[in-house]
DNA sequence: CGAGAATAGTTTTTT
DNA sequence: ACTATTCTCG
């Protein structure tokens, strides 16, 4: 490289490269000749390996990199990689083929599906238009769906189909009724897809494998060209992503799998730990590298790792270790319920981060928002965490959860634009056909169906018969249509027709204003409940095409629909140094913060209630733990609460349960919790310690109840005052300040506080410390203190807080 | 026959 | 709480 030198030689690409790696490392990376199984414990700079063994590969081998290929989990890591590649290899790094096993085996099929009889614009089918399907396959095979839940029918087809096994083999392998039942739903949800040019998330592998393996001159072309592949979370492919990568690495057999097995944490989505094994089989002289030094964790954290895993049977053990100090101590704690779970969260949040604001010059450093993370293992909780983020003016960002292309009004427009795209696609058109409302029944719906299927065409195709008279003329006499309802569908036809014969003239823009226009869509939504909202996604969604209009016209709208089928949640996070980041465990996954917070430590939701039974499932959700907790690098806290709600009946619940995994965790390593402000904290504590020192869970539990309704000095909990008893139990800030409750709910337990007025009113121009300047929407009474909805300026929208908390001043 | 209202059932994790 | 299905009315 072009750069100078002040010791006679230049250092080679070799030694550049290999700087800083260690002996394990250095051998993974040099590594590049045949099979190469690398174990990577976490936090021991996998990632690095990968980014540097392409660079080695590519500038010490000469290997291009456009034949190198490294398959990682989500696009985000494979972002990631390229970007960690750049300094390496420069713009070299672009031509590396770097995304997820999904997106490379859609753009294979798009590519080359012809071959196998694929329509070149076929759609990619999420879960949801895969239950519709399976519904209707369901409702064709007259079976009940009480008794055949579509929701297990489908995943007995995916698990099929993820072990690459067709109709045919399923059909062989079967062996019982359910079975039977499994594969008559099959056949027909391949009729259907075939029907719709759609395929489904598990076809884009299955398909891809058939490809290669009926079609040898294509097999041979990608097969030449990957010199090298690599597969990134190898833990959690499943067969079919296995055997693709096989294909691939016949010719040259460079390939390299890097994976955890005790990171592990997808077999319910078919990943199969076995595929490690089969690694060693399938290639008997693979070199297996393990790396085991930990550059990510305090000593503390990985000691609580290593006993958390070591409980699970079915691994074989790793030694992990660290040069890091031991570091501060893990904390654990216990809220009332997850409203008082979120608070501790925040306040601890608010205290760690305090000592770095704004001070000229360098003051202590301790973590930015952006160096914190709160875990959880169902989406569901993170609302309650949400929510005291808004109270408390903690800027935050959610990943994943409602995620944004699963949101009704986005996917209804992603439904109109697959159906201009490819208008066989019936699921789309069920979604959209009478929205808004064309007076197109189910009963129509059902007639358009049961035409298609007998005429062995798409529904599409069927409406465009009944437009043009052609096959339903022999019909006329005994068709169902009404007359209404014909001109209604053939309406509906026309409308997309139209946009779609114009496809050529128009942008992607373009059509999508079309859509919203023409379809009468914008002017429904905007009169439906939450409408303007609604409306504001779709901009976003629309803005969010902008990247694809540099592209032809015919390809930017297909291109576009299959990102927006391809992209995980995980996918758009943003690196901001600025907010939280609420995630859930899974997708946690593969990143690292300096702090992190878990929440829900408790029996039913971590281990979660539906894994509990089956010891292998427990594994599994032990190995989640695991990856939560391996994800800290310096401070990590394990949260549970006592009461926790259910399905919108907030904290009516029965008490929970601490996680056993809590009790897998030494005690020497645990710490009373920082907030000095919480009296009970050493109680809690000393409930965890005696469920662990063999007292048993039950009675820690009695005891932290005891504590509980102690702390909170309140009544039996009534059912008209929930939100009352739960700020009640926010201990701390019950200390320090007043709470105000306003006259007209008196009757709170214990009334002694004195009525007060809001220091704001609505109109009152404020500020806030993060959100910056608004204005006061609305103030109203709220668990004893105000809550203030403000609109603020700078796009931060409108947010309510509660006054008593919320960093806010007034201004004028 | 369709549209909105009432009611029943229910999701753990996601490419 | 949230949706998906069923019920009832125009």
């Amino acid at each position: 490289m072009v750069s100078r030198r002040h010791t006679g030689h230049p250092r080679s690409a070799a030694e550049q490269i290999l700087d800083g790696l260690n002996d394990n490392q250095r051998e993974a990376v040099t590594a590049i000749d045949g099979p190469l199984l690398i174990i990577a414990g976490p936090g021991s700079g996998k990632t690095r390996v990968i980014t540097h063994r392409i660079a080695y590969l590519v500038r010490v081998v000469g290997i291009t990199p456009y034949g190198i290929a490294a398959v990682t989990f989500t696009n985000k890591a494979a972002r990631e990689m390229r970007q960690r590649l750049v300094p390496l290899l420069g713009q070299a790094a672009d031509r590396l083929t770097a995304s997820t096993f999904h997106a490379f085996c859609a753009n294979v099929l798009r590519r080359e599906g012809e071959h196998i009889g694929l329509d070149r614009d076929f759609v990619i089918y999420d879960d949801t238009d895969q239950m519709a399907l399976v519904k209707r396959a369901l409702t064709e095979l007259e079976l009940d769906p009480k008794r055949f839940p579509p929701r297990s029918i489908l995943s007995g087809i995916s698990s099929a189909k993820s072990e690459l096994l067709g109709v045919e083999g399923l059909a062989h392998r079967s062996g019982s009724y359910w079975d039977e039942i499994v594969v008559r739903a099959y056949e027909r949800y391949e009729d259907l897809l075939r029907q719709c040019s759609a395929v489904d998330f598990d076809d884009l592998l299955l398909r891809t494998y058939r490809l290669f393996e009926r079609v040898p001159d294509v097999a041979q072309k990608y097969q030449e060209r990957y010199v090298h592949f690599m597969i990134d979370e190898f833990q959690d492919t499943n067969v079919a992503q296995y055997a693709i990568a096989r294909q691939l690495a016949r010719h040259h057999l460079n390939i390299c799998v890097v994976g955890d097995p005790d990171q592990s944490i997808y077999t319910w989505r078919n990943a199969d730990i076995r595929n490690i094994l089969s690694f060693q089989d399938d290639y008997p002289k693979a070199k297996l590298i393990a790396l085991e030094e930990n550059y990510r964790s305090t000593q503390t954290i990985l000691d609580a790792a290593r006993s958390l895993i070591a409980s699970n049977t079915q691994r074989v053990d790793k030694d992990l270790w660290t040069r890091n100090g031991e570091g501060v101590p893990i904390v654990i704690a216990e809220g009332y319920n997850e409203e008082d779970e979120a608070q501790f969260v925040i306040r601890e949040i608010q205290s760690l981060t305090k000592n770095q604001e704004s001070v000229v010059g360098r003051k202590k450093s301790g973590p930015s928002l952006g160096d914190i993370a709160v875990m959880y293992r169902v989406n569901a909780q993170s609302r309650a965490l949400e929510e005291a983020c808004l109270r408390y003016g903690v800027p935050y960002q959610v990943v994943g959860g409602m995620k944004f292309y699963q949101r009704q009004e986005v996917k209804d427009i992603i439904a109109y634009l697959r159906l201009i795209a490819n208008p066989d696609d019936d699921v789309s058109l069920n979604r959209v056909i009478n929205l808004p409302t064309r007076g197109i029944g189910q009963r129509t719906l059902d007639h358009l169906a049961r035409t298609a299927r007998g005429a062995g065409t798409s529904q599409f195709a069927a409406i465009k018969s009944l437009s043009d008279g052609s096959v339903l003329d022999r019909d006329a006499v005994i068709s169902p249509f009404t007359a209404r309802a014909k001109t209604a569908l053939i309406g509906f036809g026309n409308l997309i027709k139209s946009i779609a014969d114009e496809r050529e003239d128009l942008d992607l823009l373009d059509i999508i204003d079309a859509v919203l226009e023409r379809s009468g869509y914008q002017r429904w939504l905007l009169d439906q409940e939450r409408g303007e909202e609604r409306m504001e996604n779709i901009h976003e969604f629309r803005a969010s095409a902008r990247d694809y209009l540099s592209l032809g016209r015919t390809e930017a709208l297909s291109a576009f629909l299959e990102s927006v089928s391809l992209v995980a949640d995980v996918d758009s996070m943003e690196d901001r140094t600025d907010a939280i980041t609420l995630i859930t465990l899974h997708q946690a996954k593969g990143l690292e913060f300096p702090v992190v917070f878990m929440v829900g430590m408790e029996e039913g939701l971590l281990p979660h209630s539906r894994s509990m039974d089956d010891p292998t499932q427990l594994e599994e959700e032990r190995r989640l733990c695991y990856v939560g907790v391996t994800r800290a690098k310096e401070r990590l806290y394990l949260l549970r609460a006592f009461r926790r709600g259910f399905r919108g009946m907030s904290g009516g619940s029965e008490p929970g349960t601490p996680s056993r995994f809590l009790l897998d965790i030494p005690q020497e390593l645990l710490a009373a919790p920082t907030q000095p402000k919480s009296p009970a904290t050493g109680n809690q504590r000393s409930a965890v310690r005696r469920a662990e020192s063999g007292e048993g869970v039950r009675s820690a539990m009695t005891e932290s109840r005891r504590e509980g309704i102690r702390r909170t000095k309140l009544p039996t909990p009534s059912r008209s005052d929930n939100r009352e008893r739960s700020f009640g139990t926010i201990r701390s800030v019950r200390s320090s300040r007043a709470p105000n409750v306003p006259g007209q709910r008196p009757a709170r337990a214990g009334s002694n506080q004195a009525a007060a007025s809001p220091r704001l009113a609505t109109g009152d121009k404020v500020m806030h410390k993060v959100f910056g300047e608004g204005i006061v929407m609305e103030c109203k009474p709220s668990s004893g203190d105000f809550e203030v909805t403000i609109a603020f300026k700078d796009g931060a929208g409108v947010k309510r807080l509660l006054l008593g908390m919320a960093p806010i001043e007034k201004v004028s």
